[in-house]
DNA sequence: TTGAAAGCGTTACCAG
DNA sequence: CTGGTAACGCTTTCAA
């Protein structure tokens, strides 16, 4: 803060008394008199002094901030994640900073790197849908690190981790388009190698398999930037309505796919759900009022974000090295809407 | 950065140098012999030392950090800004720390002093809706805080401001309307105080004029908190379709108000357009999928993040006070879609 | 070309 | 109860 603002040693030279003193009152001691205490408070107050959080981190060692990574702030669950984040962040007196992969490995590792060179006291992170090796976050994280995972997580690091329930998100998406009369359900989904991906695949499987559907790898169909780019959902969508057996209902796993696949289907005048159902992974506030009415999994980002950060703040505060994790599993919640309306049989 | 990391005096006693030769040499200094420069650089770089900016911080007076103050990111709007606002505060390295309002004049204060107290070098800050008092930041202005205003700003202060030009927005808005034959237009916008809401207002009138419509009070309603509560929202359509002569179309001015109020017509069944037709500002990239596909006013708030950073770099940077100061306004993006289609007359 | 020392604002230890 | 001093990690001035 170069623009004005009183240190400790205004006070004192103000005050007649030592820098030390007057930290100590401040900081209510008892060592200090009750007469020094008013005093120094009075003056204190009175001249707006504020200490320097720059020099009490220095000296303690920490900075009362948190990082946080995730792929972008435009996609509605990661900034409902984030006001989730900032709830407990702030009551707890802790700063956050915020950063966005884009869904690049490479900003991952750079903004991660930024964070800790910025001297945060731990780490919030959803991993980018590029990401394969973690290695750089092990390391990190060996040296003393406090990290939680959430959404897209990593195995390879043993920490608190917080997800939703994502098998039985997918497999009651699924259902539900089983239920309706669907018979040739495709997935638009992340690249394979993160975390969701694979527990979401793993709820459409079960369900398709309890129902005596066959897995059909040809309709099942990965976003390398999990639809970052529209020509990604274009390529999956074009590739899905050139088969000699068209899917009638599509199941999607990412905001930006589902909400892209929507537009797509809408610009190609396919009706959905006569001609193709939509159900797809989304939280965005919009679902009722989108053209259909969309059928989704929402996911509780707001509760994620306090969970995490209570884990962090746990890990941060802890007096000794923590050696047990937990994963915590959010339930997700299953919303019909138009796009998925039962078919005429 | 409490988790290892090796320091300059580490450095030093490995190397048998004096923590001054470390530190200029790491910073190339001329009077460091090349050798010496090599031996500690390449030290350094195998340690993966990194320089504390803690410290650095504290030595220099400044954190190269800049504080955001918004309403909210979860508004499409604001996160588009806030990317652009990373995108050069990241070139020039510096940090950024985002907060938000939450529409709260209380919580505004408090995010301003929190992100003072914490050495910012400048500050972005979009208003919030009920924010009527800028003498805090008056203060901090005065007390050479570099301050740059967009979108919701204060006339208060004299300083940079960026915003995207809002009377043209509307009368374009407007104008659309009345080429399609709507004659009653109502306007559902933000509180009176802001910035904003004065231009657009502007706007309307000005349009409505040229076609020598009349200006009526009862059709004109102001939502508090810019329409962060449905119930705001859901009081102005209320009041509207209470009216004996009904408006047959409606201009909103936030991305909030305008979403909810589509949201709320759809519930009541009104058809848009044919018995109220919908245009409003807003940035959400789902305006083609709703139903119907809303017309609209988009801003261009990657743009401004841009403009509103490189300003206040600007003034960080300056050698000496700065005290020209410049608006700058962009241009808005008029998009016609199903919810404004012409009246059949 | 190198190094010692002061200082940024704070806290903490130890003496008085 | 109060104050001197060292220390956090870095940069900078001044001497050597």
């Amino acid at each position: 803060m170069n623009f004005s603002s009183i240190t400790i040693k205004d006070i004192a030279t103000a005050l007649n008394l030592s820098v030390s003193t007057v930290s100590k009152a401040l900081r209510d001691s008892y060592e200090i008199s009750e007469n020094t205490k008013k005093i120094v408070n009075e003056y204190a107050l009175e001249h707006n002094y504020r200490p320097n959080p720059i020099a009490q981190s220095l000296k303690q060692g920490h900075s009362k901030s948190i990082g946080i990574v995730v792929s972008t702030i435009e996609n509605q669950f990661f900034s409902q994640v984030i006001n989730g984040i900032e709830s407990v962040a702030y009551e707890a007196g802790f700063n956050v900073i915020i950063t966005q992969t884009h869904e690049s490995s490479d900003l991952e590792v750079k903004n991660v790197a930024h964070l800790t060179h910025h001297s945060i006291d731990g780490l919030l992170i959803s991993l980018s849908t590029e990401t394969k090796d973690v290695e750089y976050l092990q390391k990190l994280h060996r040296q003393g690190l406090p990290i939680v995972f959430f959404d897209r997580i990593s195995d390879e690091i043993e920490t608190h981790k917080v997800i939703s329930d994502n098998f039985k998100g997918s497999y009651d998406a699924t259902r539900h388009l089983l239920d309706g009369g669907y018979k040739r359900i495709a997935h638009i989904t992340n690249p394979p190698n993160i975390s969701i991906t694979k527990e979401r695949f793993a709820g459409y499987q079960k369900a398709l398999e309890e129902s005596g559907m066959p897995i059909d790898e040809e309709i099942i169909i990965h976003c390398p930037h999990g639809g970052r780019d529209t020509g990604e959902v274009e390529n999956a969508i074009n590739q899905l309505l050139s088969l000699n057996d068209k899917p009638d209902a599509i199941f999607t796993t990412s905001d930006r796919i589902t909400t892209t696949t929507l537009f797509l289907l809408n610009k190609l005048k396919i009706k959905i759900p006569q001609e193709i159902a939509l159900i797809g992974y989304t939280n965005t506030t919009l679902a009722d009022v989108l053209n259909p009415s969309l059928s989704s999994v929402y996911q509780p980002g707001f509760e994620m974000g306090q969970k995490a950060t209570q884990k962090l703040l746990e890990l941060i505060l802890a007096k000794r090295p923590v050696h047990e994790f937990e994963t915590i599993v959010l339930p997700t919640q299953l919303v019909t809407r138009d796009s998925t309306a039962p078919k005429n049989r």
